[in-house]
DNA sequence: CGTATTTGACCCGCGC
DNA sequence: GCGCGGGTCAAATACG
């Protein structure tokens, strides 16, 4: 049995663990201070900077163990198998490919509600993304006196019509997430690039080759609902390959999907032959492919393939995420906590600890995530790594 | 037949 | 005004 089809037959098991993992995530929502939750109403598309900046509620976010600044020894770096997620006015370029100056320090807003993260606590090498976010943030708000935190905001609704999207793109807010890859897929049977499911049906519409990076960037968009706007694009860190730099723009306006099938992502299966069969798929094409890909289709098999945590050993890091993953549902906690955060808006409805009837064993999956409810500096456990949170 | 993916073409914003 | 780059569209194709 190959590696695909090892995934494959997997399917139902993992399925269910991610499942727990991903009400469990939801509780650690509902659990969190609530302006970790979004409010009910979604500020208008055309947010600004500034008006980006002065929303209360904040959104929830993890620090991935692999993230932190390893001379800080905040925790050694044992595994990349988390999420940093933050919204960024697409007004500041969001650009995997160029490191901010790590200097350009700021600090939040005061008298807002929110959570800042301390931005040494997240790789500059893995997460650019964040970190030109960050140097925008810095740009327009900064007093330099304390420590650079970042603001985690609402994503904003998007326009009606797609001329008005064009037109608001700028003033859109983003939401970045610097999450692990798995390897390069050339040791992998149709091989492709390794797109986490985060539990919403995307379809893919578009691939670009970026200049100055030599991977392109996937784009996709919502595909539980018709007019769900939410998009988001897929793409390597330049850096760090081994780096997904996912971005998410606009809101899901529907709750997500809890469909099996849905939860896996995508789930249709592209091998390698049946990508030969395929006009031009077995050509080389080095600017609309991963480097080491045969086709980007193939994500959707490596949805489950990350799931299903078939890793080659010989990725320390990501064997670690992996089995972490495996072993405990907390491995998921930035991720299922991204997710989570993305269905409490769709609901337009708080989550709340106690309107939710758990099982037993996803609250037993909670206590690990969330051993504290500290509402003001919460940090979150999975497996000995503390994420932890700051107010502002 | 319905749905997903691929990919060239097109549109738009922005910088020069 | 023009070119470049990013984002999206839509036809062709693949697959269940």
């Amino acid at each position: 049995m190959d590696i695909a089809e090892e995934a494959v037959a997997g399917t139902a098991a993992q399925g269910d663990l991610a499942e727990v993992v991903a009400r469990a995530g939801a509780m650690a929502m509902a659990a969190a201070p609530s302006h970790h939750r979004r409010p009910p109403s979604p500020s208008p598309a055309a947010a600004d900077h500034s008006h980006v900046m002065s929303r209360a509620a904040g959104q929830i976010m993890a620090i991935p163990p692999a993230c932190y600044d390893e001379e800080q020894e905040l925790r050694p770096a044992a595994a990349c198998g988390d999420a940093v997620m933050f919204d960024v006015p697409s007004s500041m370029v969001v650009d995997p490919y160029h490191q901010l100056s790590s200097s350009a320090a700021t600090a939040p807003p005061h008298g807002h509600g929110g959570y800042w993260l301390p931005p040494q606590q997240i790789s500059q090498q893995a997460c650019y993304g964040l970190d030109v976010a960050m140097g925008g943030a810095a740009a327009a708000d900064a007093d330099g006196d304390e420590p650079m935190m970042m603001r985690i905001s609402p994503v904003t609704p998007p326009p009606p019509s797609h001329h008005q999207i064009m037109k608001s793109r700028k003033n859109e807010v983003k939401k970045v997430v610097c999450i692990p890859a798995l390897p390069p897929a050339s040791s992998r049977p149709g091989g492709g690039e390794v797109i986490p499911s985060d539990l919403w049906a995307w379809r893919k519409y578009g691939q670009k080759p970026i200049k100055g990076s030599p991977y392109p960037r996937g784009y996709y968009r919502c595909s539980s609902s018709k007019g769900c706007m939410a998009r988001k694009q897929v793409e390597r860190s330049r850096s760090d390959p081994n780096m997904l730099v996912i971005t998410y723009t606009a809101e899901h306006n529907h709750p997500w999907p809890m469909q099996r099938n849905v939860l896996a992502g995508y789930s249709r299966p592209h091998t390698h032959m049946s990508n030969c069969k395929k006009k031009n798929s077995c050509r080389v094409e080095p600017t609309s492919s991963w480097p080491t890909s045969s086709s980007s289709s193939s994500s959707s098999k490596n949805a489950n393939y990350f799931e299903h945590n078939v890793v080659p050993s010989s990725n320390i890091e990501c064997q670690q995420m992996t089995n972490m993953m495996e072993d405990n549902a907390a491995g998921y906690v930035a991720y299922a906590i991204d997710t989570l955060d993305e269905e409490g808006v769709a609901m337009h409805q708080p989550i709340n600890r106690n309107s939710i009837q758990p099982s037993d064993e996803v609250f037993a999956e909670l206590e690990e995530l969330e051993p504290s409810n500290n509402p003001v500096n919460a940090n979150i456990y999975s497996r000995g790594v503390s994420y932890e949170w700051q107010k502002f």
